[in-house]
DNA sequence: TCGACTTTGTGCACAGCTTCACAAACAAAC
DNA sequence: GTTTGTTTGTGAAGCTGTGCACAAAGTCGA
């Protein structure tokens, strides 16, 4: 049982902020390929399209790593929101449920470039189990425990059908992952201490979807309460 | 019918409600299922993963829709939420990049089952182009204004490498469209009142390498500050 | 009809995030 | 060294979202 205290040294970077670095970093590895030396934060929130004053505090909560007059450099932050993101070292990553997403994702060029590694594809259907995808062979669902441990996996990526999800995040929570990314449409029940990032195709669907009818509408239109038929 | 206008035209729900509300429906569809008739706030705020105070606010919004010292209709919340979010009615939807996301994206159910309804595939590989997926036969990302235009298109998903998304972009907003859903890892540049959202896997894996690097060292350690051999 | 019980809807305080605006810090030119 | 110009880092104000706690509003049994 391992306590959390809070750490005297924990500079406690805001939510907020941390779901922002990741934008920067890529925002900023676009200027480093372009050769750029040194950057404003004019510049660089325009690049990633927000505020400049959000941008600097942002920023000045990893450390004061500007130069008044001049900006920051380009390499030097790099390094730093890598450092701080934890992108300085190696992730496994398990990918469970090789469906259509599950193929997706284990082609998707972007995992590999900065420090995350799949580490295993698994999937309960016996049809799919051994066949190749970028590079690795798919292993059984039972296997599940064994990959983990052996191969140092810390980050699982869920993408099974919402059926099988509740299981699999209950089985690698048991085997120690203590970071999810789930794409099934379900909410999981996990543990403290248990951190779970959810991507749903169809919420981000049906957000649009009432921004847009707003867009049309100017709102809800008069709207029968109950549509004629419907027995309450 | 007696019904009451929804007060001062609604005028704004909040996006942090907006964004809970296709979570409360798929639980309550879940229990529509099973043939649970009224729900208390605390047991579907208990489904859907938040505080039951939040979930009598959020809906509260919306309207009046509950009975005290019972709780809510489950049928005529669903409705209720569904045409608050725009699902009553039918949104088509184009699909521009059919790589490996886009297929999975094309063949994945949850779209079709709630009001979205793909009316379109394109590319703009001559090799993809003609292929049949999902019941449609992808057609060459040049068709994309006709499609847009002759089927209604509102909703664009860009699935497309990054290098070709804000020209994608670019061409559906000049086609009319206004909803933009976003999976290349880039910023979108677009006019007001275009609506984007983004859905990034990278970043989804950062944020997680975060967290769970500050699990596994209670904060980044001391951390020397720029490595040896790294030039300013 | 009444009283006991359940559950909603919301006022309120607070916590966190965003944005403005500006002093402090630095570079460059002379 | 001094002045001029630029850009950071941050105090403060305002806004949004959260969660507690409770009165109001309803059900149900006697």
């Amino acid at each position: 049982m391992t306590r959390r205290i809070p750490q005297a040294r924990d500079r406690g970077i805001p939510d907020a902020t941390v779901a922002r670095l990741p934008l920067y970093l890529r925002a900023l590895n676009g200027m480093a390929e372009r050769g750029v030396a040194t950057v404003s934060s004019e510049d660089l929130a325009l690049a990633a399209g927000v505020n400049s004053a959000k941008l600097r505090k942002d920023l000045s909560h990893l450390g004061s790593y500007g130069t008044r007059g001049v900006g920051y450099d380009v390499q030097y932050l790099i390094y730093q929101i890598s450092r701080e993101l934890g992108l300085t070292q190696d992730w496994a990553v398990a990918i469970v449920g090789v469906g259509n997403l599950g193929r997706a994702l284990a082609n998707y060029g972007g995992f590999a470039t900065r420090g995350f590694r799949i580490a295993g594809l698994l999937d309960a259907d016996p049809q799919v189990v051994g066949e190749r995808i970028a590079g690795l062979v798919v292993e059984h669902a039972d296997e599940l425990e064994s990959v983990i441990k052996k191969r140092g996996v810390s980050i699982v990526v869920i993408a099974t059908p919402a059926t099988a999800a509740q299981q699999v995040c209950d089985r690698v929570i048991a085997a120690g992952v203590t970071s999810i990314l789930n794409f099934a449409p379900v909410v999981l029940a996990v543990p403290d201490g248990v951190d779970v990032r959810k991507v749903d195709l169809s919420i981000e669907l049906q957000i649009l979807a009432f921004h847009e009818q707003r867009k049309a509408n100017g709102g809800p239109i008069m709207a029968e309460e109950w549509p004629d038929g419907v027995v309450m």
